[in-house]
DNA sequence: TCATTTTATGTTACCGGTAACATTTTATGA
DNA sequence: TCATAAAATGTTACCGGTAACATAAAATGA
């Protein structure tokens, strides 16, 4: 590989002019700035970057972590997370949680390892806080993405679920839906306790029962393995004056295998029943939009992120956290119909 | 940041034996050991890999370079690669160029920088070339998915696009269509190139004629743009008896905005035209399986790909060049019926 | 018991850059 | 013309690891 040293001997001057020319720092007269680019060009020479981090003690590179890569709200999220750090100079390092806490803590050490600048997550529990402290003790800003964590130090941006939540339910009250049932993610994620919170609220100033049984939890992996059929199941086998004629499934993916497991049963979206679910279910929604949805801007999620993230390790923004909590569009389709 | 040598310091030993700890490497005295790994656990120390990497000369990291990831297609390779590298202990930086020969030739020297081991790319065009000839030059083992490139020399992953072109087209055929438009990608990408091969070779096959206004080109910018509209506008201006009956969509966008155009001229699909397309149309295929595709294994590309690359780099593989085409699926779904 | 292995640990130099300081060359002005 | 400032370039040391070699400590055996 060719090294700094090999571009001086080429151009016949000290290994530190060659590294002003690159640099642009110093002065330097332009003769042996040309001679110098010459060689460059003629070794095609390109800098390395790790010989640089150790000295700079930077490396340019943020870690991103994520439940999925593959699900479509990550990838935006992803996406615009990687758009704005490509505008800053930097890199970005994918990992895929899995929602598991133990590959998440792998990855943790990964980036650690990796002397990542900066870490970019959507942490899987509750529990990542123990390994995002990790971080901090590392010295390395962390920003939450999507969910927050109980007793998190720092910026994050999410989605306001709560809102979102309450925003779905009024639009199935009003479309006369009394009997709603909420099938939910894992309650150690902020994201479903909140969407829990505004369930239960709206149905409080509605003056709606709460029937417990009309409350579900399930995780990714479950979602995955189709494990929604049997809590659909379940819920089409109460009395029928209980049987409930809207499901709010609290995300994307919780709502195609409702609606599937809805299909294999025999029972059609809207017509034998209402169902309304958080984050786009793309990239269907542009040429035949389903689902009524509370959309959430994920690609904002990981501009604003990365936006965060790279002001404070810079040191450009030392003042307090900053929350930022977006609103979700509320938007009606077919998946639901008045009663 | 804490060092070895602080290791060192606080185990009363040399920072080599600290290493030696650290890599299982050479004979170490167990209550040396223990010491050790207690004070690597007392300061929570990480190794540096930058560090590392100047000496082994290698980053175990890799570029992956492809046009979109938020284009499920490509989501799924990527989870397919990151999966992969991660059971082999490889990172990967991610690099969205956009179908843009300059965001690409950016990003090649970005993972030039980053000292990647290999680079899994997914190239924009054939021009392309010049700059995987680059990565070569430094001795950087560089593997195609997805797409190959004319004079391209080392391993690829694909699929059959030929293949599923004939399939697709003979699948047609058969419902009695005989007058199918095809909207392709820019034909100076591969999969371009064989699908139009196929749609060429499968009319000529069945005696049918071949009609140049019948086919046309259209770049991702374009598609998302919504330029398709104006395509569809042309061939629905035909004389009636020329007018087609069925559109073959050279991948799931294109295939997408096709039908957000056939609906906004008032069309349906599959009463009034019949549409199919390369790539499943995620996630909506698990609840409402719409579109009649040649799915291809993503996922299998990116896992395939990465396991080809570590492989190279790690020069457990010498042969031959490997070109692995895998076929696709033909899914007969409802964007197509019987004339 | 003491030379000889074997085992355990330490020293030095280097990977490829750059900060800090040193030195040389050129320009400036009295 | 020559002291002096300014500009251009060079030297040295270090970032945090580890390979290669050196050495010390413990184990072995005649």
């Amino acid at each position: 590989m060719v090294t700094i040293y090999d571009i001086a001997k080429k151009a016949n001057v000290s290994a530190m002019t060659v590294s002003r020319v690159i640099n642009n720092s110093g002065k330097i007269k332009e003769t042996t700035r040309k001679k110098v680019e010459q060689a460059i060009k003629d070794l095609s020479y390109v800098p390395n970057s790790a010989a640089r981090s150790l000295i700079s003690n930077q490396t340019k590179t943020l870690g991103l972590l994520l439940p999925d890569i593959s699900n479509p709200f990550f990838a935006k999220l992803a996406r615009g997370a990687e758009d704005k750090a490509l505008e800053l100079g930097y890199r970005v390092l994918l990992c895929n949680t899995d929602e598991d806490a133990a590959k998440e803590m792998n990855y943790i050490d990964m980036v650690l390892s990796a002397r990542v600048d900066g870490v970019l997550i959507a942490p899987t529990c509750d529990q990542s806080l123990e390994q995002i402290d990790r971080l901090s003790d590392h010295g390395i800003p962390v920003v939450l993405i999507d969910r927050t964590i109980e007793g998190f130090q720092g910026d994050y941006v999410l989605g306001d679920s709560y809102e979102g939540s309450r925003k779905l339910m009024e639009h199935l009250i009003s479309l006369g839906h009394h009997n709603i049932a909420f099938i939910n993610g894992p309650s150690n994620v902020s994201t479903a306790r909140e969407r829990l919170r505004g369930y239960l609220e709206t149905l409080k100033l509605n003056a709606l029962p709460i029937y417990e049984h009309y409350i579900s939890e399930i995780d990714f992996k479950n979602v995955q393995s189709g494990a929604t059929k049997k809590i659909i199941e379940q819920l089409l086998c109460l009395e029928p004056s209980k049987k409930p004629s809207a499901i709010f499934a609290a995300n994307n993916f919780i709502a195609i295998s409702t609606i599937k497991a809805l299909k294999e049963l025999g029972l059609q979206v809207p017509d034998d029943i209402s169902v309304v679910c958080f984050d786009e279910v793309e990239p269907v929604v542009y040429f035949d939009p389903f689902f009524t949805v509370a959309s959430q801007p994920a690609q904002e999620f990981g501009k604003i992120g990365v936006q965060f993230l790279i002001e404070r390790l810079s040191g450009g923004y030392q003042e307090d956290e900053r929350k930022v909590v977006l609103s979700p569009d509320i938007l009606i389709r077919k998946s639901t119909r008045s009663l």
